[in-house]
RNA sequence: GGCCCCGUCGUCUAGAGGCCUAGGACGCCGCCCUCUCAAGGCGGUAGCGCGGGUUCGAAUCCCGUCGGGGCUACCA
């Protein structure tokens, strides 16, 4: 069993929508706190909202944490010894949780409506937006009675302590909130049913969480969570408030939280284009926390050596997709040429179309991928990128076509003598390898026609490669092969006649 | 309104009183390299919000101010 020395950590989001960059950035600091302290990540759902939880939102959770390699030691699908770990399945321990709070008088029955709190303050000149007064304190059991003759039902509330609450927060330092700014707030509906603000600390005092850290907006709920664990702990729940640590919000355009609700906060987006786990996790480090003063592209596992929450900064990180990008595209160059072919390899049947991928040798076909995976790593930000541009590679003969605008612009007349001229040279080859391909087009196409190099292989490229961005031109032949180079060269001569 | 957090280049950050003429990265600009595009190399652009203190010395500590943000549900 667990130590208390034992730090545990937890990662427990609702199932509400997509997964977040900001979520996935919490839980990442999390994991690697975990791994660092040679502690346990636990990850539970808090599926306590069925109108807003989805069975869809709890399986893409799990996907994205899968995808990212965030292991967790304990949780859905793996279990252990604190489980169940989706909220949804605890329900028992709330109800029996709450009915201790109430015996011991740490939780009250609460009968106010929102506009009788109001009005109260109104009445004495308080500010109307002060919250709940505690009035329902000290009802009697004859004013609950008649509460419940009148038909209405009650809310539970803690009863909060009456001096300040601070806290040493692992990021912000001392933290405190002034006694009475911080009102009895609710645990549960009349009907029991329990809410996030016990189920959520509850739960961390039931699985023996050590570390709390997750997003500043979750800040300002702190005290009450502290008073609370406080009372847990005077029923013989647990041992009291974890460590909490709160991290820097991160932000999009205009410095607002990022919500679900913009589109640049969706995990899945990221991986659609291409970005690999190691770029994306690595700058999500970045928001809050560096590695080094002159480094900032490091892999998971440089992170959890030197992560350490202390070092976490305060301020909120705007979410910059150019530098997302540019930390990915370093992680692609970083990849072994056979490990980033697996990679691309989806993104190339996308682009390749399914029907002529699945139709090539797979063997053949892998030969050619990792072969090519040099050429283009260096030139993608993405796989995305990298998948269109060797695309050409791996097209059949009757499905390949230049690309309009670059036909137009390179196909014409003029291009006419160029290729032809190319097709002479390369045909009499005897080698069929880039060196002996360069030679060939400069000595035809240079020399022979006089040239620029920048005028000569424009041509080429587009009627080989179909696009006038290619990997360098001499390997892209050597890899397309002579049958396919010189076909494709033909039919440019076709198109530049004006007869494609 | 109340409570709380935060303030270093456009952005993310380094900076734990002298190492700061404030470092790195992304972006942007220029040059080199060059078969396209990249990568790479070199150079440039740009910042401690403001005002008071404390100190021999402040980006760093304190106070104030201004600014930004978060929270303020019988959602999580």
């Amino acid at each position: 069993m667990t130590t208390p020395s034992q730090v545990r950590v937890r990662f427990c989001p609702s199932p509400t929508g997509t997964p977040h960059v900001g979520l996935i950035r919490t839980a990442l600091f999390n994991w690697a706190h975990a791994r660092h302290c040679g502690g346990d990540f636990v990850f539970r759902i808090e599926d306590t909202d069925a109108a807003r939880d989805s069975a869809e939102s709890y399986a893409a959770l799990l996907d994205a944490l899968r995808w990212l390699g965030l292991d967790w030691d304990e949780g859905p699908e793996v279990g252990g010894p604190h489980g169940p770990y989706r909220q949804s399945e605890r329900r028992p321990r709330y109800d029996e949780a709450l009915a201790e709070l109430v015996a011991a008088g740490e939780v009250y029955e609460s009968y106010s409506t929102a506009a009788e709190i109001e009005a109260r303050h109104r009445a004495a000149g308080r500010d109307p937006k002060l919250g709940y007064d505690n009035a329902d304190r000290e009802l009697t059991e004859e004013q609950r009675v008649a509460f419940r003759a009148d038909g209405r039902a009650p809310v539970y509330r803690l009863r909060m302590p009456d001096r300040d609450i601070g806290f040493a927060d692992l990021v912000r330092g001392e933290v405190s909130f002034r006694a009475g700014t911080v009102p009895d707030f609710v645990l549960a509906r009349g009907d029991g049913t329990p809410l996030y603000p016990l189920t959520n600390p509850l739960d961390d005092a039931l699985m023996g969480i050590t570390h709390v850290l997750r997003g500043e907006d979750l800040l300002s709920s702190t005290p009450r969570q502290i008073a609370l664990f406080e009372a847990f702990a005077r029923v013989g729940i647990g041992n009291g408030p974890p460590v909490y640590g709160h991290l820097p919000l991160v932000t999009g355009e205009g410095n607002r939280k990022l919500s679900k609700r913009d589109p640049e906060s969706d995990l899945f987006r990221y991986r659609e284009r291409g970005f690999v786990p190691e770029g994306l996790l690595n700058y999500l480090a970045l928001l809050g926390w560096s590695i080094a003063e002159d480094r900032d592209v490091f892999t998971l596992d440089e992170m959890v050596r030197a992560f350490d929450v202390t070092r976490v900064s305060g301020n909120a990180a705007r979410f910059d997709l150019k530098k997302a990008e540019a930390i990915n595209a370093a992680h692609l160059r970083l990849l072994a040429p056979e490990e980033f072919a697996r990679r691309v390899e989806p993104y190339l049947a996308d682009a390749v179309g399914a029907a002529g991928w699945a139709r090539a040798d797979a063997e053949a076909r892998r030969l050619l991928l990792v072969a090519a995976a040099p050429l283009v790593q260096e030139r993608s930000v993405v796989l995305v990128d990298a998948a269109r541009m060797m695309a050409f590679l791996f097209v059949a003969e009757d499905g390949f076509a230049p690309d309009p605008d670059a036909a137009a612009k390179n196909l014409g007349p003029d291009a006419v003598p160029v290729l032809e001229a190319a097709l002479t040279g390369l045909d009499a080859l005897a080698d069929w390898t880039a060196t002996e391909i360069e030679t060939a087009l400069r000595v035809a196409l240079v020399d022979g026609l006089g040239l620029k190099p920048r005028k000569a292989f424009g041509p080429v490229r587009v009627a080989v490669s179909g696009r006038t961005v290619s990997p360098p031109l001499y390997e892209s032949l050597e890899l397309l092969g002579r049958e396919r180079t010189l076909g494709r060269l033909r039919a440019g001569v076709q198109h530049a006649r004006g007869l494609g």
